[in-house]
DNA sequence: ACGCAACTAGAACGATCATTCTAGTTACGC
DNA sequence: GCGTAACTAGAATGATCGTTCTAGTTGCGT
């Protein structure tokens, strides 16, 4: 992979991060990755749009890739995700609360206003949705209540960066992370006794 | 209430629902709420920033009463936790996945760019969070303890409107109220035994 | 019907937007 | 060391951005 594409598309991620899609200029990333308008459309043929794809989808492997690590590092599913929001939560404190993850914020930004954005959102949350289910699965959960779960796991973490970037503050990311946990603990304990 | 102002600030809540703060342009604006920029700026004197506080808090207001009317009606916590879900789900559906909600993406947009929108949002949220803690409260929990389950109901809600926008798709949505549900119940049920 | 404040109208401003384009420079296989 | 492709450079383009400003119009208390 090419330096200046890398470092362009490094950039962008951060300031997606910070600002989301349309708050961002490409005067701003070229500036920031001291790389010229030449390169950005050398390396991304269609313009913001290519970059903001490219973006998303090499986040959203990241955090696959962070999640397993978790996952694989815990004990336990359950412990597995206390340890993920309590992650998140230092990771925020530690960055002036800048957004952990620019997915969510682009992706409600271009839901209504670019399919192409929207599906590649998409298909990255799904891509998040069915690693955390096949954990639930492989702990005794069911296909279907296993994708539900992971589905309320991810929404419940990006909400939580939501409210954690408003105030500033990322205990309730934490309280969540032991919801969530509790949730999960109940799930495969209910899956292990179906009758009753 | 003036007639323009308040044309001015349903179009512009209506387009931050669709395309964000950043993503939503002045002149987009007056003309889809047949305004002028004369008036726009009559009424909302420090122009674009000063609008969408007004936006923010208009429809955090409206939210937070239409979580009192679920919950009143309701009869009892845990069923008005669905009952909102399901209510959010069915929105969605009808309006073409439009945003319920233009406040958790402005929140995301400008928590780090903008200190004065930032707080407004934060604001909101609180309010929110309050009214359900309030809710949980009244079922016998402590306060701690209902506060960070309505900081959990309010970010799995806000995630649950990013997951439904990108997938096109509110069953995730739905899903996610039936677990906050159990995590209500759960919740008021342990507090009511607290020995063991 | 007069006067004053509330409101509307929209042109004009400089800045900045994403994108295109033409030259120029580097890197590398042969 | 030559030729071709990969890459860099940045000026130019036309559109659009948020905001300001000057005139004009409306509505209403008296």
């Amino acid at each position: 992979m090419n330096a200046t594409r890398a470092r362009i598309l490094s950039t962008t991620t951060e300031l997606f991060r910070r600002q989301g899609f349309n708050g961002t200029s490409l005067k701003q990333i070229t500036d920031a990755a001291d790389a010229t308008t030449g390169s950005l459309y050398h390396f991304f043929p269609g313009g913001k749009e290519d970059l903001a794809r490219a973006v998303i989808e090499t986040s959203g492997d990241a955090y696959r890739q962070l999640f397993e690590m978790v996952a694989d590092a815990a004990c336990d599913p359950a412990s597995a995700i206390t340890d993920f929001f309590d992650g998140a939560a230092e990771v925020l404190e530690h960055t002036d609360f800048i957004d952990p993850c620019p997915i969510g914020t682009v992706a409600r930004e271009v839901a209504s206003t670019n399919e192409q954005l929207r599906q590649a959102t998409h298909k990255v949350i799904s891509s998040w949705v069915s690693a955390a289910a096949k954990r639930f699965e492989a702990a005794g959960l069911g296909h279907a209540d296993a994708v539900d779960l992971a589905g309320t796991l991810v929404a419940t973490i990006e909400g939580g960066f939501v409210l954690a970037r408003a105030a500033r503050d990322a205990s309730t990311l934490r309280a969540s992370g032991r919801h969530l946990r509790l949730l999960v603990e109940i799930s495969i304990a209910a899956s292990a006794e179906p009758a009753h």
